[in-house]
DNA sequence: GTCTTATTTGCACATAAGTTCGGTATATGA
DNA sequence: TCATATACCGAACTTATGTGCAAATAAGAC
């Protein structure tokens, strides 16, 4: 009887804007939460069947229509049992991986935009600090519209590549317009280009409010970014190629708000994590940090990251989380039979 | 083979409570994030696709699955079925308010005219009975010019003051003009100064023949009336202070052609209500009757006229549906704590 | 043990959704 | 003006989903 529909559909692009859009807000209304079939909504409206087949194809198309799915898998339950206890998270959430390639991103920002669209609705937290990258991109993008206004997020670090272009996956922007929230962002590069610059910028009085302002956070939502060829840094021209060599070179596996870690979570020495703008990991620790990240390249530095115990809650992919929880009992084989095998 | 058979229903029975559901939430997440067919997931877990099917089913059942669908006509559309469903309406449509102040006549028109232009694109109704109004008045402004030559309107209460001076908001000669269409009124003013003149204006052939059409009639587009301070009707001079007073006493909330009804839609005991020169509410009842009404003062008149259950249909904007609908949950309420406290 | 009752299962069919394709309306430009 | 490109539309078809029903199985009852 409640019938709903996935979002499977080939239907190209270049939707017509304004009456088009609502018409397709409408009917997409109509047939997921009203229940009605397409046939009845046709009648409804006075348009043919193939016509509201097509306005709800373009409805989903435009990413109009959220679905959440709560309740987990008992194989991911236990994923993120284990990982939870491991590092003594506060909460590790698993969604089910649904094959779709080596960055399950509708997953992630599935799970995400769940996740912090219960935080939003159970209002304890009045102010959120945010970090950058594609998944979280993909998480505000996948977040419902409803009106926040009494919440306040502030972005953890610059907003700008060296050159003053926007960092394409700064989310504060969205986040800003779908929730209709006040939000602070740091007119600063993601980078400076020296430590005299850095501390020109940090002198800044704009830039001192926002970093005080990320400090009182009452929740960190942070990306963690892997170090591999398709290190989104890289590709979005944030650091260059040689910068990324110099951290690998210093044992880098992983980097969370800016900062490069090693595979025990601590920051290497380099001159790129010195040169960081934005707040440090040293100053919410302790603080209630969830981050969201998975992928195939990312279980290396998703580990390092929740070695250095600032994270408190994870929510990752099922297939990452797999990779995550054979290593860790990998390293308790080793560490426990003193590789008495192989 | 029984061997095999007996273990598995075993762990069956053993693990049937958590696991059931978590596979249920498997099975929704794969559908409606991971886009799959029931037939791909059935493989892909080692069931039946009636089984994912019946599972999926279980899942939104038990509310694991929540849709949300963006856009402002997402919210209209559920107003649209909350009052339809209240008042078991052919059809309710809410049009956006675009917050153009206490009387959204912009946003009204433009919903009344496509409505009333769809009814006359469709072609099926050949004779459609008119109402009076500020709003109907506004509705055929905004009314395509297309012509219907094969279409008549007929007035459904009488057209003058009583001082035979033309009543401003008459909408059939606008609609005549503007469809091409034959167009009946009535030559007789809205209220008669007494009984007796009412029984005489009665007697009028014209008069009668014009009463017999409107009775004959497919269809019925009316306003709604209010009887505040903005009571368009007095502003007009169509009735007196006094008599406004009157009908108020008498407990009067609101009136639809010409009648004024209580809140529980009953057409209060005033001499008004028996000098209205025009069709009954009691003999169209039954017959698809199309309200058009919106606005800040309305609210209350509209929910007045919909308990008469004379209305089968309702055009309204955001605001005003948003008023009924509170007004409704509120009244819910109440009748729900009268029932916990048995 | 046997019989009864309740539940679950999957088949086959009924209904609904999604896609293709060819025709039609509309716009564009020579 | 006509020819051409383009978007749009809906009938007909394909695929997917939902359901009635009967057989199979489990759970009780005695």
């Amino acid at each position: 009887m409640p019938e709903l529909k996935r979002q499977k559909t080939r239907r190209e692009a270049l939707e017509v804007q304004g009456n088009d859009r609502s018409l397709a807000a409408r009917a997409a209304w109509l047939s997921f939460i009203g229940g009605y079939t397409q046939e009845e909504i046709a009648r409804k409206l006075g348009l043919s069947r193939v016509k509201i087949n097509r306005l709800i194809a373009e409805a989903t198309e435009a990413g109009l229509v959220r679905v959440f799915v709560e309740g987990n898998a008992a194989e991911c339950v236990a994923l993120e049992d284990r990982i939870a206890a491991h590092w003594k998270l506060d909460f590790c959430a698993v969604s089910p991986t649904v094959g779709e390639g080596p960055l399950p991103l509708r997953t992630l920002a599935a799970a995400g935009a769940h996740y912090l669209h219960n935080v939003l609705e159970r209002g304890e937290k009045k102010l959120i600090g945010i970090g950058h990258g594609r998944t979280l991109d993909e998480v505000v993008k996948y977040l419902p519209r409803a009106k926040r206004p009494d919440v306040r997020f502030v972005s953890l670090l610059g907003s700008l590549t060296r050159h003053a272009a926007a960092n394409p996956f700064d989310v504060i922007h969205r986040l800003a317009e779908v929730t209709g929230a006040e939000c602070y962002f740091m007119p600063a590069p993601f980078f400076a280009d020296s430590m005299e610059d850095k501390k020109v910028l940090l002198g800044q009085k704009g830039l001192k409010d926002v970093f005080s302002l990320a400090r009182a956070a009452e929740l960190y939502v942070v990306g963690i970014g892997e170090i591999g060829a398709h290190a989104h840094m890289l590709a979005t021209g944030m650091i260059t190629d040689k910068e990324l060599r110099e951290v690998k070179l210093a044992g880098a596996v992983g980097e969370v708000l800016g900062r490069f870690l090693d595979k025990n979570g601590r920051p290497v020495h380099a001159g790129l994590n010195e040169r960081a703008v934005g707040i440090k990991l040293e100053e919410i620790e302790g603080k209630p940090v969830v981050a969201i990240a998975g992928g195939e390249d990312k279980p290396q530095a998703i580990m390092a990251s929740l070695e250095s115990r600032v994270i408190k809650g994870l929510i990752t992919d099922e297939a990452t989380a797999k990779t995550i929880v054979e290593a860790i009992d990998a390293g308790a084989k080793a560490g426990g039979l003193q590789r008495a095998k192989r």
